[in-house]
RNA sequence: GGAGAGAUGGCUGAGUGGUCGAAAGCACCGGUUUGCUAAACCGACGUAGCCCUCAAAGGCUACCGCGGGUUCGAAUCCCGCUCUCUCCGCCA
């Protein structure tokens, strides 16, 4: 959510950030100043009233004190009708709250200034990337090949169980999953300094919005329902990311300074309905209603945020590298970037089965957009009470992964060798081509 | 799922219709004392919003889990909900 003081007083300046993202949210600065305007007028006018029945009740309860209980009810009878007047206003103000609040949750966060302007994907600019596309002596399977010979994934039996879009990983597959599940959590938490969490795979929808996937993405999100009574349908929705959880461990929460910086990292299955995108891409791995993730959060001081965000690209990296996959590492333009995000970096490994780059990781500043939402502050020494910058990024989505390691570490033989520190997780150093 | 108990400021905890935004203690902050630290003593100390102001100061309103209700007036009475704890049932 936006600072609602940053609309009033520089409104153009978030019209023009909004309008950068292309998604004509911008046009919805006005009703919101209208509202507000009208918000504040009648706010005043109901404050006033009160202030006056107050003075009044007061007053009553002397008179009764002593004794004069005919003044005392002629009192009574002026605040009745105060008291009816302030109910009216009362519900005006609540219900211009209401549609306040709601314009509110729809705004998406501003870019931040050093994003690059653009409209689509295309227009991400590449910063840098690691290593260099394999060169194959062979022509290298796809990991959908790799996986049905080796016996890795059982796509069939996968859909069979679920439909479309479910995984079933057998022998070597499910090890390897494992593997890297536990290789992300250790290299996290001993290398890189975050304090692991297993956090519920439900959430309410209060943490949904938090994070800012309610109420824009609610079409994306598994809704629970308790038995067949549709009754409980709502209450809690499957995490599309651990973020969702994570970020919101210390929601409506003062932190004292000395708390922060908060590094989390968390293992998740990730579920995504991916409602409407049925048909793209859903042979394989690639695109799929649930996969795992190793995920990073940071809270931290807003003037360390940026800092924090290029070690946070940084922890994401090193997984891919310890992996000797190639990578790039993009910046999301204005257009491209979602909604809670004030910048984010995306990491794309090279899948040479696919011929192309995936996205294996998104690493955001949220600023205090998510913080606000949810309520989360945190304590200066000298009592100031800031909301900090919440962060969050991949370290790294494991389906994809998956992907790019096999393909890219696959041999002539057809055997796949396993880098070296997934070698003690796996118990080998190659899944063996029968 | 059933029964009971509870939810008050950063924390602990008093408060059963008006003088309660709320005792007391702890923590935090400022000061005195001190070779340093600690202790002791003194002082300040909830949150949010609106109005006013260049700003500060100030004024007002709301907030005692959440939402309704009764009343001139609610932390306090009534109803609904959520969560926590204890016991019972079911259960990995």
């Amino acid at each position: 959510m936006l600072d609602i003081k940053l609309i009033r007083e520089q409104a153009d300046f978030v019209r023009k950030r909004l309008a950068t993202r292309g998604g004509g949210e911008e046009s919805k600065i006005d009703e919101i100043l209208e509202i507000d305007t009208r918000w504040r007028q009648i706010l005043t006018e109901v404050e006033g009233l009160k202030s006056q029945r107050n003075k009044v009740s007061k007053e009553i309860g002397a008179l009764m004190g002593q004794k004069k209980l005919e003044e005392a009810e002629a009192k009574k009878k002026e605040t009745r009708e105060i008291g009816d007047r302030i109910s009216d206003l009362d519900k005006e103000v609540a219900d211009l709250e209401t549609r306040s609040r709601a314009l509110m949750m729809t705004l998406p966060n501003l870019p931040h200034e050093s994003v690059t302007i653009g409209a689509t994907e295309a227009d991400n600019p590449t910063l840098r990337e690691w290593g260099e596309k394999k060169n194959f002596t062979f022509e290298p399977e796809s990991h959908v090949a790799l996986c049905e010979r080796l016996k890795l994934i059982d796509f069939a039996r996968g859909a069979k169980l679920s439909g479309s879009g479910f995984l079933l990983y057998t022998n070597w597959g499910a090890r390897l999953e494992r593997a890297l599940t536990q290789f992300l959590l250790d290299l996290h938490t001993s290398e890189h300094g975050y304090t692991e969490v297993s956090p519920p795979f439900m959430v309410s929808k209060a943490c949904m919005e938090g994070v800012g996937q309610f109420p824009k993405f609610v079409d994306q999100a598994y809704a629970i329902q308790e038995g067949e009574d549709g009754s409980s349908l709502g209450n809690l929705f499957l995490i599309p990311t651990a973020e969702a959880p994570v970020a919101n461990i210390h929601r409506e929460e003062l932190l004292a300074e000395a708390e922060l910086p908060i590094n989390y990292c968390a293992y998740s299955p990730c579920f995504r309905a991916e409602a409407g995108a049925a048909g793209v891409g859903t042979r394989g791995m690639i695109r799929v209603h649930q996969f795992d993730k190793v995920e990073l959060i940071k809270v931290v001081p807003p003037e360390q945020g940026y800092d924090a965000l290029e070690t946070l690209v940084g922890h994401a990296e090193k997984v891919l590298q310890l992996l000797d996959l190639h990578y790039r590492v993009i910046l999301l333009c204005t257009g491209d970037m979602g909604f809670g995000s004030a910048k984010t970096y995306d990491i794309e490994v090279w899948a040479p089965g696919q011929g192309d780059y995936l996205e294996v990781s998104s690493c955001s500043n949220c600023e205090d957009f998510q913080s606000r939402r949810m309520g989360l502050r945190f304590k200066t020494k000298d009592g100031k009470k800031v909301l900090p910058h919440l962060l969050n990024g991949s370290g790294t989505a494991l389906a994809r992964l998956f992907v790019a390691l096999v393909e890219t570490h696959q041999q002539k033989d057809g055997s796949i060798l396993i880098p070296e520190p997934l070698q003690a997780y796996m118990k080998t150093d190659r899944i063996p081509a029968h």
